[in-house]
RNA sequence: UGGCCGAUAGUGUAAUGGUAGCACGACAGAUUCUGGUUCUGUUUGUGAGGGUUCAAAUCCUUCUCGGCCAGCCA
């Protein structure tokens, strides 16, 4: 057996992969077609990306298309900026929606069309009810709900109206159009809804074009069926839609009929998701703007330096399915780390710097050494890097009184500078204070490289710079937004769980010579530190700014803590 | 005393009447010029009761718990 064929079989199908496959098994449909249907009237989240990746990853899968459509229908609330923001998105996530580039403004006209046709065959009629009035008559969750005085309204009299209502003759809420459906349904999406209501407002793509739009409801599933959609994916919250989608559909008396499908929504633990506490964090000046690296957008994690090759490996690692559930953030971390652990370059910085004087190092002398970029990448190649009598090393790595177990530099031990010396700590020296803020080491020459053949044990590898070759910088770390897994749990604000410590600016950093050159947007690792990103949006060339994407897993740190 | 949907280790997700598995996490160990990576092992699960069956996570039934729905938002 081959491995692809044992592959196949050993392959679980999640349940919208099933309904495909058995689709395409049966003949209902040759080939597939999803779709992503974004309103326009935010900045992509994390979930987006989900929903992204199922739907054009099916259509890669399948060999179908997936088409990209704004479902802007609200004119009041969307705006251009979002249908920018939202392809690039997209895009920068991998996937290529072709020339299948969709509006439902583009279907305004046809939308129309169809609604006379609705009135014609007296499923739908204008309403004069106010939205105080349209609420009263609906009835409650247990109450049947009763029928509107206009609900039997002639034909002619409905046709009139309603061209009426697209001629402007009528300010906002004076009339809706609405589906004659069932008043006394037990659910509620069936109650009569609203199909089209008067908005005297301009829209992002056809200006003034219009002044009655129609509702979600209605165009949703006619979009669907005018693209060909074999396979409507949406989340949960739209199962009871469903009835009022098909109705729609079918009334239309479109040929094409396609189907909803209905999956759990991604939450994560330590963040929110909504876009209205999303919208309250930058309002209310927690975070700076929407892409700011802390949040979940897409354009966060985006200038966070997540690789979008780890949020589509993230995506299908937490499965579809129709539970509620909530995804741990590590998982999210391990997707990023395990990416960037084979494509990003190591290099050397110092985030909390300590003077080391090798006193046996001849004063003026600058040796080369060479280093490997990514131990996991052999053909990322090597550097040279400068090495001196004054380094520094991390505050971290050395301890006067260390506990047992501690690998790292401590009177009298000797401990390995990566690619460089062994070198062991001979004297520390203290301010006024007791304050370390000195250290003095010898080297042993033979350990060039930062190797001996003769079976030394050296347990502790540090990180290094040399002091008068490295640059100073600022470097930012980033932390989780949110302190406790599900924010608000306690005390029902979310905000009480806001992280104050969530960004911190490290001033005066030591960083290698050749991180200098990065070029913005570019994934590092800080040996023994964690994988950092030169911000895009700060950066310049030959200046950049690093912020932490991810640290390393630190087991040591963490035994620390327990004890 | 409305309707719809859901419930499997800590978390997420498989098993579609026939050995409850995988991933992440946690813990322990091995390896390692990153206390990283890699590798090995351990721990923990079918919401409850009843029924059908040789056999039930799976089918039936009752219950419990959770989610969503009363926008002229999507």
């Amino acid at each position: 057996m081959s491995e692809s064929s044992r592959n196949q079989e050993e392959r679980s199908l999640h349940f919208i992969q099933r309904i495909i496959e058995d689709d395409l098994a049966t003949g209902k449909h040759t080939s597939i077609v999803t779709r992503f249907p974004p309103e326009p009237n935010g900045y992509l989240h994390i979930g987006h990306a989900k929903s992204i990746c199922l739907n054009f990853g099916l259509a890669e899968a399948y060999q179908g298309r997936c088409h990209l459509r704004f479902d802007d229908t609200n004119p009041e609330k969307e705006e251009m900026e979002y249908i920018e923001s939202i392809q690039k998105d997209v895009q920068w996530l991998g996937f290529d929606w072709k020339e299948h580039l969709y509006f439902a403004s583009d279907y305004f006209q046809q939308l129309y069309d169809i609604a006379e046709l609705l009135i014609k065959k007296g499923k739908a009629y204008v309403d004069s009810l106010t939205p105080e009035e349209v609420k009263e008559y609906r009835g409650t969750l247990t109450k049947p709900g009763r029928p509107s005085p206009d609900r039997e309204r002639s034909v002619e009299e409905n046709l009139d109206l309603f061209r009426s209502m697209r001629a402007g003759d009528f300010p906002d809420g004076t009339y809706v159009l609405r589906a004659k459906i069932d008043m006394e349904s037990p659910n509620l999406n069936m109650r009569d809804p609203a199909l089209y209501r008067i908005k005297h407002a301009s829209h992002p793509r056809t200006g003034s074009q219009w002044c009655i739009y129609p509702m979600y409801d209605y165009t949703h599933p006619l979009s669907d069926a005018f693209e060909g959609i074999t396979h409507s994916i949406c989340t949960l919250e739209f199962e009871d839609h469903r009835p009022l989608y098909d109705w729609c559909v079918i009334e239309s008396e479109f040929p094409h009929q396609p189907r909803q499908i209905e999956f759990a929504r991604l939450n994560l633990t330590y963040t929110v998701m909504s876009k209205r506490r999303l919208l309250n964090l930058v309002r209310d000046g927690h975070v700076e703007g929407w892409s700011d690296p802390r949040m979940p957008t897409i354009s966060g994690i985006r200038r966070r330096g997540y690789p979008p090759q780890a949020i589509r490996d993230f995506s299908e690692r937490i499965g579809v399915a129709k539970t509620y559930s909530t995804v741990d953030f590590a998982l999210l971390e391990h997707c990023v780390r395990e990416d960037l652990n084979i494509h990003a370059p190591r290099a050397m910085a110092v985030l909390d710097p300590l003077k080391v004087v090798i006193t046996n190092y001849p004063e003026d002398q600058v040796e080369f050494l060479e280093a490997d970029n990514n131990p996991e990448d052999p053909s990322a190649g090597s550097r040279s890097i400068p090495f001196s009598r004054e380094l520094f090393i991390e505050r971290e790595d050395f301890m006067e009184h260390p506990p047992k177990k501690f690998f790292r530099l401590s009177p009298g031990k000797e401990i390995r500078l990566k690619h460089a010396y062994y070198v062991t700590c001979t004297d520390v020296v203290k301010d006024d204070e007791g304050t370390v803020i000195e250290l003095h080491c010898t080297y042993d020459p033979a350990s060039r490289g930062g190797w001996t053949d003769d079976g030394r044990k050296v347990k502790g590898t540090s990180h290094w710079v040399s002091a008068s070759h490295a640059w100073e910088s600022d470097v930012i770390i980033y932390d989780k937004l949110f302190t406790s897994e599900v924010p608000g749990a306690e005390t029902g604000d979310y905000l009480d769980d806001f992280n104050p410590d969530s960004k911190q600016v490290i001033p005066g950093c030591k960083l290698e010579p050749s991180l200098k050159e990065t070029a913005p947007g570019t994934n590092v690792q800080f040996l023994r530190k964690g994988y950092f990103f030169s911000d895009p949006d700060v950066s310049q060339p030959g200046n950049p700014v690093f912020i932490k994407t991810v640290g390393l897993k630190d087991t040591w740190a963490k035994k620390m803590k327990q004890s």
